[in-house]
DNA sequence: ATTATATGATTAGATATCTAACTAAATAAG
DNA sequence: CTTATTTAGTTAGATATCTAATCATATAAT
């Protein structure tokens, strides 16, 4: 149904052919962008107050780890560029889900702090996801899950290396 | 290192538990969103001519599956709006890559048709693609894919259908 | 000490995507 | 037939993300 690459149908069958390979790695990412769009607005369209997938993943990942951290910290653990972080955290603070503070030992650097009222939408998020999710588990069970972990974070792991 | 739900550390060990399925479905789809921005970034690292991996995609589309297809026909097999395809086919016809004609049927509707300068640039893209995935295929092997992909599959027919 | 380099955060500018609203044409209903 | 509804495509407006450039501070080098 989707796109792909070209792959070589004349190809005999005893030996794997490296063609074949490269186009399931290609229907493998398709796949991958795909989930990821749906899973984004399936997750966005139930989120509370307009929050979006990276506001939420902050608010959440805020929780927790129950450290506080510089923006150039929460950058690298979520992959998104420093000012998409910035932007991130300024909707946050404008909110009041969290506050902006300059960090106490290098005055370069500034540390995000959530409030209670970031925590409480949080919560809220939280039990908006669950509905969300719990239908996949008659979809995927876990021991499906078990097998296709391992395999997304050794993609990640290689892609999160060779950048 | 990444954002997840809070897990429930103290279920009883015999029973799955649920809430332990919900956090691995939140790691789930935290793993696919990581690897679908950095599958994309390196994609695009590598595209010719500024091609965005939505311009490849249509571009590779019209020559694997070689019919004319509408607009709105593209917009569907790719899972974005159709305002979104508008955008992806006018910057293709202005680079010279498609051109797009009134269809013959129907008054309202278009086809996209693929021209030379388009096929030229697609296999340009698809040489410039092969380099990227093939160190992939030692950390991904065939076998690892062929238990990952039908749990992607199930996942994205599910919120296919739960739209 | 002074200078050079590296790091943190932001601003500026570009772009791809989305939803909502609009126009035109085809189809269904009456 | 005439009208209502559906469908195709686009325009308008909003927003999240990116890269490049800027400013401030910290660290290293001389």
């Amino acid at each position: 149904m989707h796109n792909g690459m070209q792959p070589e149908l004349n190809e005999p069958q005893a030996t794997p052919s490296t063609a074949d390979d490269l186009f399931r790695i290609y229907q493998f990412f398709n796949e991958i962008g795909i989930i990821d769009s749906l899973s984004t607005s399936h997750l966005e369209r139930v989120l509370p107050a307009g929050l979006k997938k990276s506001h939420f993943g902050v608010l959440n990942h805020m929780v927790r780890l129950g450290k506080q951290e510089s923006p150039a910290e929460l950058a690298a653990a979520f992959q998104v560029a420093r000012p998409s972080m910035t932007n991130t955290l300024q909707k946050l603070e404008a909110k009041g889900y969290i506050e902006i503070v300059p960090h106490p030992k290098d005055g370069r650097s500034k540390l995000a702090l959530i409030t209670p009222a970031g925590r409480a939408i949080r919560q809220e998020a939280i039990e908006a996801i669950i509905p969300l999710f719990e239908p996949l588990l008659a979809v995927i069970d876990r021991s499906a899950l078990d097998a296709a972990m391992p395999v997304l974070e050794a993609v990640r792991a290689y892609m999160d290396e060779n950048r």
